[in-house]
DNA sequence: CTAGGTGCAAAGCGTTTGCTCGGGG
DNA sequence: CCCCGAGCAAACGCTTTGCACCTAG
């Protein structure tokens, strides 16, 4: 892959944040370097990232994708209070894929997971919900 | 909820579907019995179903939302070889929300689960895949 | 009679793509 | 020098919405 100015201003802009953004999330900071960078570009490269290996995209469900620099297996957490996006690491969900393929004879190959809930900081600041 | 016909025609189309149909493929099945139904009544009207609880809403990674007449809590696969999508019955993943809870204070109220790779038929057909 | 539903078409939103120009190797 | 990548804008696919007419209750 040639270099560019800006897919190495993408790539910084995904590892450096832990908020899992969006490509539109990355447009706006990358802009502040790179002023003349189009939103397209930014979608190319983080796809080119992505199929490189060096990114990862986050499916949500209805919303739109979402990059993260972890490349280790892990899931995501969304609060339904403030859309923060938090990282799972990998619980009990190891044998799953032994068990189902043993039940149902399908070979699973990836997961793709979102839970949703309340973080600690939501419940906090609003113990009813 | 006032009845309509239309509403009715759709709501059987996916409770009798086990295909965790599309609203476009629903659209289609409807429109044999339905001609003058349009796009747009299909989805007002399958949102307003998954609104009451009387559908449920899938939403597939890097593709459009199905749905599914079943209300149980379960989560579904999708074969990479055929496309087809199954249902996957909740296994181990009970006790998941408050491993969560304990190790991260996020309190889980939804999961968003789609696991991906390959179905029984498409392993038999293309053994090396 | 009237609130809510339908059909149609246009708009919305996230994402991709065709084209021409520029810059890395 | 050549080719991949950038910038720009148009197109795209799925979904929602505004509007005028229709229909269940």
């Amino acid at each position: 892959m040639k270099y560019s100015r800006q897919r190495e201003a993408i790539y910084r802009a995904v590892r450096q944040s832990c908020s899992h953004p969006t490509a539109d999330t990355v447009y706006e900071q990358v802009r502040d370097e790179n002023p003349q960078i189009s939103l397209g570009t930014v979608y190319r490269n983080l796809n080119q990232l992505v199929d490189g290996g060096m990114l990862t995209k986050i499916a949500m469900p209805y919303d739109g994708d979402r990059f993260d620099g972890r490349m280790d297996e892990h899931y995501h957490m969304i609060c339904t209070g403030c859309g923060k996006v938090v990282d799972v690491n990998l619980l009990s969900l190891s044998q799953l894929d032994s068990e189902i393929l043993q039940k149902t004879g399908f070979r699973v190959s990836a997961h793709h997971m979102v839970l949703e809930g309340t973080c600690e900081d939501c419940a906090a600041r609003k113990p009813s919900a």
